[in-house]
DNA sequence: TCACCATTGTTGCACACGCAATCACCGCCG
DNA sequence: CGGCGGTGATTGCGTGTGCAACAATGGTGA
């Protein structure tokens, strides 16, 4: 047991079990409100959080590369996205005025009636698997421990276009 | 705004900082800690989870399905992760003496130094990006609270092979 | 002993995603 | 005005993954 004391000694029990519970519990959640959403919706998680986005704004519109950031996806990876969203018509490209590179992915009032009828389930759903579990005063902390680990330099990649 | 209190009220600020934050954080901390693995070692995240686990048995063998359920895999993304952990050369299938069907994946020598050498890089940045963030009572609640999260009878699946 | 179902691992297939290249466009500076 | 680097979005390509189907084997009950 002495041969991985090189440099980094392991991790300790408590460490050890608040890390890989963190992966575990992050894909257990996933996996579950997905789950529910693409049964009792046909709508996977990805899709739900792009439209969720979207709603949260003024005219339920957003340029593409901010979406893509609110949902933690690459640009390309949202284009794609947004090809399934306009297909199945929860979404529309629409030209962006001021920029003619730009688009926006703006919501239709299927996606939004789509979206509405899908939170119920999603919002259920956190509050079951994930806020539950938890006091108020450990949520306080937990999210502003998240933010500690977004705020910090590493990486982070400057704001966007919109910024 | 009154369009979505049809049944369930959406999440405070609070609780949508902790539920976000968590997806965040998730993807941050995976990203930064598979892209310092990658370039230093040339060793994917879940390569190395599966060394780990592996390295942490007795005799560095674990039956595949095993292997599958503690790295979060399904059966045939592990059988792809082992091709190519075997190709590599870190590690090796051998049969299972007891159960015909069974394989049993055994770390190398090579796959037990490639780890080693890992390590280093992976505990030091879980300790920067993850662990640093923390006090030690708050890890010692993230520990309790991801049990908590895990334990619930929802889609637990039975045990394994192993078990 | 044999029939039957469960389980293990692999494979075919499809899908979602990221990276790099590309094109169109913006803004700036000379 | 013209060139030039930076930016937004898309596309080609490769990869990693899950689901379903499959073959082989184990275990159990008649």
């Amino acid at each position: 047991m002495a041969s991985l004391s090189n440099e980094t000694q392991p991790l300790d029990q408590t460490e050890l079990r608040a890390w890989r519970g963190l992966l575990r519990a992050h894909a257990l959640l996933v996996k579950r409100l997905d789950a529910e959403l693409e049964s009792e919706h046909g709508l996977p998680l990805t899709s739900y959080e792009v439209l969720l986005h979207l709603a949260h704004t003024d005219g339920g519109k957003m340029r593409m590369c901010d979406v893509a950031e609110s949902v933690l996806l690459s640009r390309s990876g949202l284009t794609r996205l947004v090809d399934r969203l306009e297909r199945d018509g929860y979404v529309e490209r629409v030209q962006c005025p001021d920029d003619a590179r730009g688009s926006f992915a703006r919501l239709t009032d299927a996606g939004r009636t789509k979206l509405e009828a899908a939170s119920s389930t999603h919002l259920e759903g956190i509050r079951a698997h994930f806020l539950a579990h938890f006091s108020p005063d450990e949520l306080s902390l937990l999210a502003e421990a998240w933010e500690r680990i977004a705020a910090p330099g590493s990486t982070p990649g400057p704001p966007s276009c919109s910024g």
